[in-house]
DNA sequence: CCTCACAACTTGTATATACAACCTGACTGT
DNA sequence: ACAGTCAGGTTGTATATACAAGTTGTGAGG
């Protein structure tokens, strides 16, 4: 029945898209006052709580801003700081159409390098796992994953069969992760890296290294290497102005 | 006076709280369900609209989703996409304690190219305006900037002094931005490239390109190039857990 | 045994009310 | 002229209430 045609039927949601159509033609410049709670509540014909939601979504979501006794404003600098996303590369991958295929290059054990001792907090030269793994769309390498694995947090890794899910699947389901750091550079690509990759030696690789924490404490530092015609997109929330 | 010691006060936060950290020691797990409003509501000895805003809040942040007529739960895959943050270069270099310096390598009008034209949404081979920048911290070239510019929608940019603010507070003071598209690839330097970032040809950079849209339009395409040494970094948000 | 209706829960929305905290500007007393 | 006070605006929090809307299990009826 009511599939909600034009999702209607609340009282704050025109109020809200009221603001932000204000917003998005100028009516409303940033660092300008909007209506007060009040104002609101009596054009629109509702309770001042009621107003007052319609505000709040704006406030969560960036568009607005509220200054205690003062009043609430179109926030200013929409993407001083703008967002990348970082997808899972198999739902990356089959959803844009594509088969997700991954290759198992290595599975096992090994002393840890210093570099990595450092980020996974444990001794160096411990015994840490290391698979690396090659995803593809169908024939075309677009990532090869080298991921270390704190053993002692995740004993079981060594015995998965990652071409069939992949270690940030079963990492999330044995250890579901609380925190992660990201960071992304670009590097040149050594033999091993150029030929799994199927690009030429010393090309350009894009490297995001994701560090992940779980409850139990640092699980995994993965390092992805993608070849430079991958891209890593994103783009601004964006309000919701555009979510119909 | 009150400066708010361990912000106390409020009746939702320790509510908010308790959740957090039930979910942050694993009492709650992903995918379970949480008290419901009015068990909340009752063991803190608040009303529901109480209990219900401490939910809320969680909910926005991501940490809970509710299903209604059945509960509310913990959220999964808090990381399925994960964000990286784009943050503009100059108060990147000063908030971390170096020196920015920008230096105008060539202002001017050209006409576009077809794969800028497409982008910018103009006529191919249409005039537009050009910026090249080379952004330093010290004598340390971080940053190449290449902007093109619908001058049609930004008709005074030749006019600035880029050595002074840049190019992205010149815009976003004369065109508030809408949306931004960006992407991330790697790249090899060419011997332009490779001259003003001091770097060798075919070292591999960081390309970032982004795309701006303001009310008036698309105004700007933007190619930053990063020498290979710059980290692109960021992290997940993390539920305002460590936020204090 | 199966099916349907309903009761009992859940979240979602909306309102009226009350008071606290905060900011601004005007007005008043010195 | 200046300082301080205060009134009147703003947002922030909290509550009680009411009903709508969605889910699930139970139990009555066939």
């Amino acid at each position: 029945m009511c599939n909600k045609p034009f999702s209607a039927m609340s009282k704050f949601e025109p109020i809200r898209r009221w603001l932000l159509d204000s917003i998005d033609d100028g009516d409303l410049s940033p660092g300008e006052a909007v209506p007060s709670e009040n104002q609101l509540a009596e054009q629109f014909g509702v309770s001042r709580m009621t107003a007052r939601r319609a505000l709040s979504e704006l406030v969560a979501s960036g568009m607005l801003e509220r200054r205690q006794g003062q009043g609430t404003f179109v926030a200013e600098l929409k993407a001083q700081s703008a967002l990348l996303t970082i997808r899972n590369i198999a739902d990356e991958i089959s959803e844009r159409g594509g088969q997700h295929q991954a290759r198992v290059l290595s599975l096992g054990t090994q002393p840890c390098p210093a570099d990595v001792a450092r980020l996974l907090a444990v001794p160096v030269a411990s015994c840490i796992g290391l698979s690396r793994i090659l995803h593809s769309d169908g024939d075309a390498p677009l990532q090869l994953e080298l991921r270390y694995v704190n053993l002692a947090l995740v004993p079981d890794y060594l015995a998965q069969d990652f071409s069939r899910h992949t270690p940030h699947e079963y990492l999330s389901a044995v250890a579901p992760l609380t925190a992660a750091h990201h960071w992304v550079e670009a590097v040149a690509a050594d033999d091993s890296h150029a030929k799994h990759l199927q690009v030429a030696p010393n090309s350009p690789l894009l490297k995001l290294t994701r560090l992940t924490r779980a409850r139990q404490g640092i699980v995994s530092l993965a390092r992805l290497y993608h070849p430079s015609h991958y891209r890593l997109g994103g783009q601004v929330p964006m309000t919701l102005g555009e979510t119909l």
